[in-house]
DNA sequence: CCCTTACCTGTAACCCGTTACACACACTAT
DNA sequence: ATAGTGTGTGTAACGGGTTACAGGTAAGGG
């Protein structure tokens, strides 16, 4: 690979002209411009981006820490940032934390030695303060865990409740909510959202946790409908367990939605492909991959934030879950 | 963040000798070295890996070229490379090329100028040479592409026979076969498994093309069934396909697998949670990864490999998309 | 004709590690 | 006493860019 030095040589002219014509900054006459344009296509000449890295301390790379990129959650979040961090020049690192604080602090450690220019986050198992402390901008995505920090969220409360109400307006009368893990926030959110409608409306209901994984929430929803089986709606606190729980309700042959009414959350592309299609809240995922790294690279070249948290509207997607379906 | 000079001042001693301390190369006193220790402990030093880099020519990156991560074929094998990348110290650059020969071309580039230090392809558009001109360990991960490069796949002429003949020993006696894009090495052995096995026996058969979305494989298996309502049996070239064609089989009230046997080929975890289950050809997508990630780093630590291509097993998965289950 | 200013270019320091090389010392072998 | 080996340490060049600074030329104004 030809260096600065070898197109300077052959342009006969200094390496700082060279780097002049390359970034467009200082003067430099037309002539030596067009040698210096011409040794670099004869060369086959590429700036080499590590020894600008070292000078600028920045990398143009940025990192997405998410807890599995195989939960189907996350590949179309991952999607979105990249495309987006594509058309800016940036390249993404993957970091799979499985939400462990030792996996996070390694990745930590590795990506601020590489100069990483900025952090997507959608875990937070380290203290606010680890994130923090690296001097670099971030952006929550999801789940947020300080003010100081713009975030990207959906109306987690306000899906629940709207959820929540549909299963109620379409006569449901005992109503279990599968909620996921207590430290995450948008699992909190939307235990509350149903936890207040429900109590407002004075409607019998049922709360059992579940984690992100399907096997979990068919255990789970296999004892749910052994004790109370006079359950005649569920709302899951994500697709997957939705998805678990119909798969439970078609083998002890409930008819969907007749018997049972179930919705979900997410909007993961999974929903549809069952038979039934499930009825979620869905976030516009994507939009909101797209929309953290915009924000984030918005940052990284300093400018000036308008809106620092985004808060994203949910729609029910209604599909064949459900009763009646407006 | 201090530097190495700041560690040298520190502990009076010279930047060498704490190169010296950090590499474990070379001789130093155990008085320097523990002075070393405690001043890089002091200051919370760590090594700069741009400055390395820079030096070594290497960045302890890797790179994934894949088609698209939201394909969920795509996530397991991903989070399997990472896996072991991270356990050997190395971090996972992903690059969805959507097999556009322009943005592959586009992320060679950058991951050329970043010294990264191997790459593992899933994707072939551009020609062989604009791979091996890198001159960095390859790895050509479910499709081959030069003998040159080592290569990680699964049989898929094998499985492909497997699936055909299992349907037909299930009675089947006009089978379709919804095949994958031609370009792609995997789909069109699976194609020619599936040829050899109904033209050796002489059974009825069709063969449509489809690419690797569901929506695409709904449109086709909603064609086909409406032109030969006899097709008792579909092989689809994947399980996107097969869950496209068992909608549109559940839609048009086929029963499941009495009327109609589905065989599914990739065993991603969607299969599982349809209903019914689909029966597919499952290869060891996280072992591929894995697998390849260990190939890939092997090389870039000049080992040597005793073997240069591996051709994993199938399995057929027998769920419920399929009569009989042995 | 002198001074200012714009334009153009090259030298060298810098970013932060790594390592070749030189030098110094202690000890053994001859 | 002298050469040779094993230790221990520092200086400086190097990797490949960027840029401050110095210095040079030409044009325009007074």
């Amino acid at each position: 690979m030809p260096t600065i030095k070898d197109v300077a040589k052959y342009a006969s002219v200094s390496v700082a002209t060279v780097s002049r014509v390359l970034n467009k900054k200082g003067y430099v006459s037309k002539e030596a411009e067009e040698n210096v344009l011409k040794a670099i296509s004869d060369l086959n000449y590429k700036p080499n981006s590590v020894a600008r890295s070292l000078y600028h301390k920045t990398s143009k790379m940025i990192g997405l820490l998410i807890p599995d990129i195989s939960n189907p959650f996350f590949p179309e979040l991952a999607r979105a940032v990249e495309d987006v961090a594509l058309t800016y020049g940036y390249t993404v690192v993957i970091c799979n934390t499985d939400e462990d604080i030792r996996k996070e602090a390694q990745y930590l450690e590795a990506l601020q030695q590489k100069y990483i220019d900025g952090l997507i986050l959608t875990t937070n198992q380290l203290s606010t303060d680890n994130y923090e402390n690296l001097g670099i901008p971030l952006v929550a995505l999801d789940r947020q865990f300080s003010n100081r920090v713009p975030t990207v969220s959906s109306k987690n409360y306000e899906g629940a409740r709207k959820a929540t109400e549909y299963l109620i307006k379409n006569g449901s009368e005992f109503i279990a909510h599968i909620r996921g893990p207590y430290h995450v926030k948008p699992a909190d959110d939307r235990y509350r959202g149903f936890k207040d409608v429900v109590e407002e409306q004075g409607i019998a209901h049922i709360v059992v946790d579940c984690d992100f994984t399907m096997t979990n929430a068919m255990e789970v929803a296999k004892g749910l409908f052994e004790k109370y089986p006079t359950i005649d709606a569920v709302f899951a606190s994500s697709d997957i367990a939705a998805a678990g729980v119909l798969k439970v309700a078609k083998n002890i042959n409930k008819q969907i939605p007749e018997d049972l009414q179930i919705i979900g959350f997410d909007g993961i592309p999974l929903g549809e492909m069952l038979t039934p299609a499930i009825t979620t809240v869905a976030q516009p995922i994507y939009k909101m991959g797209a929309l953290s790294a915009r924000l984030l690279i918005k940052q990284i070249e300093k400018q000036l934030l308008d809106v620092r948290n985004y808060e994203v509207e949910t729609t029910i997607q209604y599909r064949e879950t459900t009763r009646s379906d407006t």
